[in-house]
DNA sequence: TTGAAACCTTGACAAATGTCAAGGTTTTTT
DNA sequence: AAAAAACCTTGACATTTGTCAAGGTTTCAA
């Protein structure tokens, strides 16, 4: 399973054998199976984990009881809350599998380590919260200014693979509508 | 002018005298007036700029021609857009100036030259961006899950100076409804 | 200083979305 | 294989939001 990871870091960076040896010996593995958990609510993330396998999604609950899909994770994405991690306080969200999953994961230290030592790895992992900075703002972009039709349609234009990977409700709840409006806007759609 | 972004430094790591004056050679200062653009659509972004007074927005216009505001920018803020810097693309924001403003400003080149030889200057950057980040997510999970009120209400708790300093269509553009929405809300919750 | 522009609110009505309930299908579990 | 759970859609109705129009105030610029 180490290799999917050291493919994505290869694409990611010059590694040199030696640095992906030091990196492949503070790695170890973990198996989801549908619907457990990875994090929950409460609980402070001190890791790094990458998915080689299976979909994940992260969510929140609102004070109704409500369930809020911040992002779903599937192969060559990391898993895990960056704000958590970063300040460790605990977290406000869930981790769970949708399907069962692998991810290749380091310790907090060991991973920080690493990036100390490698500056490959230090460059990429900047390069990568960069990156989903500017993915967050594409999403705020969506959720200010387009109709509902126009959030499911990027969607789906972005994400193609998890149409049919996951229920319509999930996405629903990822971009800020209910089940039933989604299933009217698909329907309307659908006639043009 | 220089000094209000010294202080910033201050408070974000430990520079030497002598790192602070390597930083102060490369700075430039940019005066705006009131309306005056910093950036506007199709241009690539291509400095830092720190806000040391007044107050920007950056923002874009939809296909309809409607103004979408992504962030108003403050004294201590960064001003600028990470994805055309990033990528040096075009931008597809508009960046300009609500009040008169001063920015204390560096060329990317420079100031990448700068992060090179200062670590703590490039710590604070990667710093800076992680938490941005964070706080894009805080946005994102009020977009999808926050009525208009409960936004309007997180908005004047995290920005209580902006209340007063921007006008309430802005603010409406910022949470993403129409001003007249915006005002039957306020309205709605005088009542209460 | 005076006219113009920007700003905020309100009303009336249309459109979009949420809520609650039901039913049929598919998938999962026992 | 049967029962249970999850999933998706649809209808009816309430609520929220958008749109268009108008009017009054404040702010800005010539």
């Amino acid at each position: 399973m180490f290799e999917v990871f050291q493919q994505y870091l290869q694409t990611k960076g010059a590694f040199t054998v030696q640095e992906l040896d030091m990196i492949r010996e503070q790695h170890f593995i973990k198996k989801l199976r549908r619907r457990q958990y990875l994090l929950q609510e409460g609980d402070v993330w001190k890791h790094y984990a990458f998915v080689s396998k299976g979909c994940l999604r992260i969510y929140y609950v609102d004070e109704k009881g409500v369930e809020h899909i911040m992002k779903f994770l599937t192969e060559n994405w990391w898993a895990g809350d960056r704000e958590s991690l970063l300040n460790s306080t605990p977290s406000e969200y869930y981790i769970d599998a949708l399907e069962d999953a692998m991810l290749v994961m380091f310790t907090k230290e060991n991973f920080e380590r690493l990036c100390r030592e490698i500056p490959t790895l230090n460059n990429m992992v900047n390069m990568l919260v960069h990156r989903s900075y500017v993915a967050a703002n594409h999403r705020i972009h969506a959720a200010i200014s387009f109709t509902t039709e126009e959030k499911y349609q990027h969607f789906i234009e972005k994400y193609p693979d998890l149409l049919g990977r996951v229920p319509l409700h999930m996405i629903a709840s990822y971009i800020g509508v209910t089940p039933e409006t989604l299933s009217r806007v698909r329907a309307a759609s659908v006639k043009k």
